[in-house]
DNA sequence: GTTGAAAAAACAGAGGA
DNA sequence: TCCTCTGTTTTTTCAAC
């Protein structure tokens, strides 16, 4: 991982489907060398995945809510939770709740028919999203791009 | 946004790199068919963006928290959240609080100096994330792929 | 919506600095 | 680790159906 990686990531994570010659000009490098390059990340997992972004609204998911989870049986709780469609996201955290939930919904109906599912798990507050400045930065910022500068 | 569209974006939403003639495989469509209706969901903005996502431990990326916050001067607040990398996500919600914040940041230590830069701008309380059972579901579940039967 | 053909581009591999 | 060169595969675009 060095500047050349960095500049490489800065410039795919907002662009998956930049080919190979472009992201070559991009970093001043040769097509084969990105590719190595790249090829070596995806193993090494530093790429995860390459992921195509939906917007939620346009099909029709129209509601987004944050629950905070208090829960004595956190297996069956889990299980719930990768069988719903509606969460979209699940992480164990710390303070007076176990669990942090996303969850994505058509409507605020069916968020709170889902809260409904929910009761016979643990107690919850359910923080309904109103608005998002934004659900998404990229993890590289803009540059550290010294190693354009030096040909 | 036919059935056909939706088995598009479900083969899309975890593997941006598909091509046009994997794609119309998949779909049991020509690829000039398909590339059609991409092209038209980008316009539309059903396709929002093509995504490459990175481990943030990978990185050096090893720590994460949501905050809920409590703040009288919202633009300012906004401003802050904007220009500042360590937040990743930034929601208005109901309930007792303003905002939700998702902080990604090097280490707990940089979360807290990151709290400390947060004082001047209101109430909070940071829940650290602990662990990720899941970070991300996927918008299009497994299919209403009646469209590929009938064939 | 399909097929098919031609032009352009991207990719994978070899050999060498 | 990187480059250039080359052959192969893919994409794209355009026709006609």
């Amino acid at each position: 991982m060095d500047n050349v990686d960095r500049n490489i990531l800065y410039h795919l994570q907002h662009n998956a489907r930049l080919s190979r010659t472009e992201l070559g000009k991009l970093v001043n490098l040769s097509q084969p060398a990105v590719t190595e390059r790249v090829h070596r990340m995806e193993e090494q997992g530093v790429i995860k995945e390459y992921r195509t972004i939906i917007s939620p609204e346009k099909i029709g998911k129209h509601a987004a809510a944050f629950m905070l989870f208090h829960t004595k049986n956190c297996l069956a709780f889990l299980d719930f939770c990768r069988s719903s469609p509606e969460v979209a996201e699940c992480y164990r955290i710390s303070g007076d709740h176990n669990y942090l939930l996303k969850v994505i919904a058509d409507s605020t109906q069916d968020l709170e028919e889902f809260g409904n599912l929910c009761d016979s798990y643990g107690n919850y507050t359910i923080l309904i999203v109103m608005s998002s400045a934004f659900d998404h930065k990229d993890l590289i910022p803009d540059h550290e791009e010294e190693n354009l500068l030096s040909e």
